[in-house]
DNA sequence: CTTAATGCATCAGAAAAACGAATAGAATTT
DNA sequence: AAATTCTATTCGTTTTTCTGATGCATTAAG
């Protein structure tokens, strides 16, 4: 049994798979194209399958090729990752940061994983929390940062992390959009319900009733995922299992939110600045959201 | 910006780190003293940082150490699946596979990403269903595989996977265990309740209420979840956020059942063999359960 | 049909890296 | 004080890997 390959060879490897062809992948490595086909020929002959089809214009991946790849991303991309955070200065000291619900289970979990494993050393603490205690709490000073939705585009400063509908979502195994009139889940102690979700299907002449009343975005989830009802959720908080309701559907969207960063007047540290980056990150469209144990 | 290090130098962290010394670590890799500890100096002067103390007798990790190992582990467990992915002739064709309802959140994800990673030509079909309808089903030739619970030690052919406990369970952030009478949830339809769950508290002189009724492990999840009864689940089926109730606060082990891995008696595939295994593997105690996208 | 161009494989020499054996140094144990 | 244990270092030597040039196959153009 051979060696194990080495994490060089996959970087070419990958590179060779991006650019569709050896002498480009050369080039974007630095190397000569006769370095990279002699990397790429080891590699094959150590995993003992051939990986491209050689073509009379570049090469193409075979399929051994394709199951290859998603391995040489992922360790590129890991050991890029260890790089960085064992090269960066360490930082610590606390960081305190306020987020909706809905991201608790969906972009939170990876911010707060590839954040504590580049700076073990600062401590976070998360608020979750509603747009207007979250902001109020920031103004009493007990919180650095803050994630909010925001539905009046303008109005006070902060910067935009990203725009995004709010759809109506339904369960894949259940059919609770079919049925009339609709059902549907509200907060107790939220407007927006009346004034956006409940305004939306008024426009559109859809009945409905209320089927679930909850305060909490965990609520919200359980009540689609059983298919009790149909709720209303930013696309980016959709959670397993569930999908999106389309307009072809005769699913209006029901209003565009921008995610808002707001940072605390009160100073900032290096680990503040850290974290707010890995959260424009995280938020960036493309932004696969990769969370890892 | 220096080049990003190499996975064999990694590899050689990995195994100072864990011999807990470089002389022992390089027999281990079956090379000299002297070139582990060049590997590992040049791994040190690429990263800018002291990755171990030297001790009077060995090495130990420093800070900036200990945050390099997790990624070293992955990588170099990566690279390592990936050739044994890779090398393995490939297999093909439809596997159909019961498995309790139960791990469809836990161990079965696992098993799953892992095995389609490593065999991505094999259709895996699954199945979620009790013990009884799952014999039945793979009695009647459709399934290769069964997964069951059973009670009865012996009885029926079948390799056992592993032995657990049956424990009752409650949320971290509610004590729903702490009222009287004790909140419980049962199934619809099945005697094991009685038989066992119900036989326990009597027992033990627990007063309880039936407070949810369903026919799903999905529902038991949800009842612990919103904190709405305790319930009785298998030791490595308890979900996030919830947590085993022990024996020191009153809650005494309800039964214990074996995992029983059952084949059909219709001849097999290579692909049957290989899920068998990936299963052995992913029941095998001490192996952790690593969901990856 | 010939000629140029493109792109991968291959070869020989050069450069670099890794290796093995021996040695030095530091700290501990006997 | 001597022996032991373990790491760092040095120095030839071997092995690996890269470069630059060349060969070969296929396509595009003249």
């Amino acid at each position: 049994m051979a060696h194990p390959p080495d994490s060089d060879l996959l970087r070419s490897f990958l590179a060779i798979a991006e650019a569709g062809s050896v002498t480009a992948a050369a080039e974007r490595l630095g190397r000569t194209q006769s370095a990279v086909s002699m990397q790429i020929a080891r590699l094959e002959e150590n995993l003992g399958q051939q990986l491209f089809d050689r073509l009379p214009r570049g090469v193409a991946l075979t399929a051994r090729g394709a199951q290859l790849l998603p391995y040489a991303r992922r360790v590129t991309g890991l050991i890029e990752e260890a790089a960085t955070a064992l090269r960066s200065r360490p930082l610590d000291g606390p960081v305190r940061i306020g987020i909706p619900q809905d991201y608790s289970e969906t972009v939170l979990p990876g911010i707060l994983s590839a954040f504590s494993r580049r700076y073990p050393a600062v401590e976070v603490t998360v608020r979750l929390d509603y747009s207007v205690p979250q902001l109020k709490a920031m103004a009493a000073g007990e919180l650095d940062l803050a994630v909010v939705f925001e539905w009046k585009p303008a109005g006070t400063k902060g910067e935009i992390l990203c725009v995004e509908p709010t759809v109506w979502v339904t369960s894949d195994r259940h059919a609770q959009h079919l049925q009339t009139p609709l059902p549907i889940a509200v907060y107790f102690s939220s407007d927006w319900c009346q004034a956006n979700m409940i305004a939306s299907l008024d426009r559109h002449g859809i009945p409905y009733r209320v089927a679930f009343e909850c305060d909490t975005v965990g609520g919200f989830f359980a009540a689609v995922r059983s298919g009790l009802a149909v709720v209303a959720l930013s696309r980016s908080t959709i959670p397993d299992g569930c999908r999106e309701l389309t307009l072809a559907e005769g699913f209006p969207a029901v209003d565009s939110s921008s995610v808002m960063l707001h940072r605390s007047s009160r100073g900032t540290s290096p680990a503040v600045d850290a974290l707010a980056e890995a959260i424009r990150v995280a938020f960036r469209p493309g932004a696969f959201t990769e969370v890892e144990g």
